[in-house]
DNA sequence: TTGTGTTTTATTGCCTCC
DNA sequence: GGAGGCAATAAAACACAA
């Protein structure tokens, strides 16, 4: 590969005496299939000092027109090698070129190469270069797109999030006036054994689990996820009125194995999953045979608030 | 004019493919 | 093993504000 570089370099240096001696300027793009070159004698620009701008000077009609100034050759030649920027020209034609097809294959580069007048290594160069800045501004563009897809998205899931917090706290409100509601009825019944049939109870114990599955209900709505569940469209399930109203059983849908289902879930859960009250007790597990709340450590809401 | 930032040309080293 | 591509980089050329 080093062999390459220094063949390459050589070559450079060795180029343009090469081509300057051989060829007359004009030829070099008489040659070549592109009409864009077929006027223009600029091979080199150079930056212009005293203009501070690059001037369209062009090397070889300086040479042309002092064919006899050996010495303007040798001062060119024993200058060390400088970088030279194509010509306008010259990039409009590469890069028509580059559009048509952005790999070059070795024919073309060499036909290239002709009809520029360069090495092929240069066009070689200028195509690699190109890539990269083709690259570059590619990237730009699909972060660009990324960020703003990035953007939509979580505006949409920020929207989520309130929505969720909307319906949390309904949810944590309406849990809090059922609690409070059960609390000031239940002194009142003072339900005893004698007073109470076993039906009865069985009636209590049913509606009250059947609260439960309907809190469990919408805990696994909001779990899902699903924008369907989070429109409040079924936020009234809770609701006082509502036909599946934990106080409204209708038990008239339930076989004595669905009820004998539900009785055996009786247990009270364990006394962390209860919400501290706001008189700082928690409320009595025995007292009512169902939690109708969210438990404290609900992960349900874990998973909505990460 | 000069300092500074950007663009362009070219090199180097590494990698892959045939 | 040679040819060619790519990433990183150097350095010249260029643009532009102060």
């Amino acid at each position: 590969m080093a062999a390459r570089r220094v063949v390459y370099a050589a070559s450079v240096a060795g180029s343009n005496s090469n081509t300057v001696l051989l060829q007359s300027p004009n030829s070099l793009f008489l040659s070549g299939s592109s009409p864009s070159f077929l006027g223009s004698s600029s091979m080199v620009s150079f930056k212009d000092g005293n203009l501070g701008k690059r001037s369209e000077r062009s090397f070889f009609c300086s040479f042309d027109q002092e064919d006899n100034e050996d010495d303007e050759l040798d001062e060119y030649f024993q200058q060390p090698e400088k970088k030279r920027r194509l010509t306008p020209d010259q990039v409009q034609f590469l890069e028509r070129n580059f559009e048509a097809d952005n790999k070059l294959e070795p024919e073309r580069k060499i036909q290239l190469a002709k009809d520029l007048g360069l090495q092929p290594r240069q066009v070689a160069i200028w195509f690699q270069n190109r890539r990269a800045r083709w690259k570059t501004k590619h990237l730009e563009k699909d972060y660009e797109a990324l960020q703003a897809s990035y953007n939509s998205l979580k505006a949409d899931y920020d929207g989520l999030v309130k929505e969720k917090d909307k319906l949390k706290a309904k949810v944590l409100h309406l849990t809090d006036e059922l609690l409070t509601k059960n609390q000031s009825e239940a002194p009142l019944q003072e339900l005893t054994a004698d007073s109470v049939s076993e039906d009865e109870v069985s009636k209590i114990s049913i509606a009250a689990c059947k609260q439960d599955d309907l809190t469990s209900a919408k805990s696994d709505e909001l779990d899902s996820g699903s924008p369907c569940h989070l429109d409040g469209s079924h936020s009234s399930l809770l609701e006082p009125g509502d036909s599946s109203y934990v106080f409204e059983p209708d038990q008239s849908d339930l076989s004595q194995d669905e009820e004998d289902h539900f009785c055996k879930n009786l247990l009270p859960p364990p006394a962390y999953l209860y919400p501290k009250i706001d008189d700082g007790g928690y409320p009595d597990p025995s007292a009512n045979s169902c939690y109708f709340g969210f438990p404290v450590e609900d992960h349900t809401f874990e998973f909505w608030s990460n």
